[in-house]
DNA sequence: GTCTGTCAATTGTCTGACAAGTGTTTTCCC
DNA sequence: GGGAAAACACTTGTCAGACAATTGACAGAC
């Protein structure tokens, strides 16, 4: 997991709370100050503020100061950070449960062994379920691993309904980050009757790569949404550079 | 716009430069040489250094070095920031065209007067229009704009395909983010006839709200995508803070 | 009334230093 | 000779203090 050193961390946490509970337009307290009050340097808040300046929460200005933008008053709950749906759902209060599953190894196809950058021939382990919420079903979600990642035993034993989760508790491959990719498509046969749904129903779909640190792909998944169940959203900042 | 100092720009395309340079696992070189390679302070360095580990391009582990982590190898064409389809577009090198376009001035409903944070009765803008690639509908916008940002005979006039180009042009409203919900629904009657394709064909839709640095709503937007046509993809970072 | 220079406040940048963590090499003891 | 401990080199993390660049407000001259 990743892990920070202390100042950084509660400095983060202070500032966070600081920006969330000051009024979208308002002025922070000028550097030196802000420094003082949260027992800091002044560079270690700038490298703080930072962070904050390239979600697009701070905007500073030379001369003037450093002012807060909130772009709505939810707080992060959006795409820019990688959890599970049950980690989602449980920070939203919102109740969901695993429903059909099925896990699967197989010899992978020449599309995903080039995605997951495998010589062919070699076995993958994939792993598809059904996310219910309040019994009905919501969401149809796909996990391709290769089995030198994952074996099967393991996902029988450990599995509590997500791969992500899965992954970070076993805490032996550095994670980074997820390549995303968003696209909309009609329901297949096979996923409406999952779903519960008609063919060709719209669906929102994620098509995810999962790196490690190494830049290894770990993962390779495919999220299938029914659109009004899950509010997905970001925040895009204005302006190429920063 | 958003206007930064000369030394943070440049240090910003080197870093960026060198990262997209560097292969993935790499090493970067250490701070202090780095610095001096680049002709400024470490401390300088380290704030650039901090606005790519927030987008998780970089990881830094004390007592050992700073790591490169791509993604990918397509550098930064995601939605992080907000450019308008011309402008991703013409980056692309794709071919995009202007079709049918309707201003249309009225009174909002109530919906997107709550949303535009405006009284009730007030009059707005609505700008349609239809993108083509190659002659094809690929893509049906819609934005809704407060009369008093902008006004109809501007509109007819400096219109180039994108109400985001023509804000930034303009200069007078400094806009900061965009807050964007994703989802998927099946093509209206109306959209279905204006981008050619069957009703109820999954289409990939954006709503958007433009916020000011004031944190002023400034445009709310509707875009549909047709599936296929437009790669739209987001990186996720793995782990909670920074 | 308008313009201009001054001044205080703020962010931007730099320098140098020390603390803390990591991996390697050397040394010392058995 | 082998293994453990210590020393070392190197890295990022943090700090203190200083000066530059920019902005906005205010007072004074015209």
């Amino acid at each position: 997991m990743i892990r920070e050193n202390d100042v950084s961390r509660n400095l983060h946490e202070q500032l966070s709370l600081m920006i969330a509970n000051t009024e979208s337009g308002q002025r922070l307290p000028s550097e030196p100050k802000l420094a003082a009050v949260l027992g800091v340097s002044r560079a270690s808040l700038r490298e703080a503020m930072r962070t904050f300046e390239t979600r697009g929460l701070l905007q500073r200005k030379q001369g003037v100061g450093t002012f807060v933008i909130h772009p709505s008053n939810v707080f992060e709950t959006g795409l820019e950070t990688l959890s599970s749906l049950e980690t989602i759902a449980e920070q939203l209060g919102l109740e969901v449960s695993l429903g059909d599953m099925e896990i699967c190894r197989q010899v992978v196809d020449r599309d995903l062994a080039e995605t997951l950058e495998l010589p062919e021939g070699q076995d993958i382990l994939t792993v598809s379920r059904v996310i219910l919420s309040h019994d009905r079903p919501v969401a149809f979600l796909e996990d391709n691993l290769p089995v030198d990642v994952i074996n099967e035993s393991e996902v029988r034993t450990n599995f509590t309904g997500s791969v992500l989760d899965m992954l970070i508790r076993r805490d032996d491959i550095p994670l980074a980050s997820s390549k995303c990719q968003i696209s909309a498509i009609g329901a297949t046969p096979e996923i409406a009757s999952a779903l519960d749904i008609q063919r060709h129903d719209p669906l929102l779909v994620f098509s995810s790569l999962l790196f490690s640190t190494r830049g290894r792909i770990i993962d390779s998944s495919f999220s299938y949404f029914l659109p009004g169940y899950f509010h997905f959203h970001i925040v895009r900042r204005v302006g190429g550079q920063i």
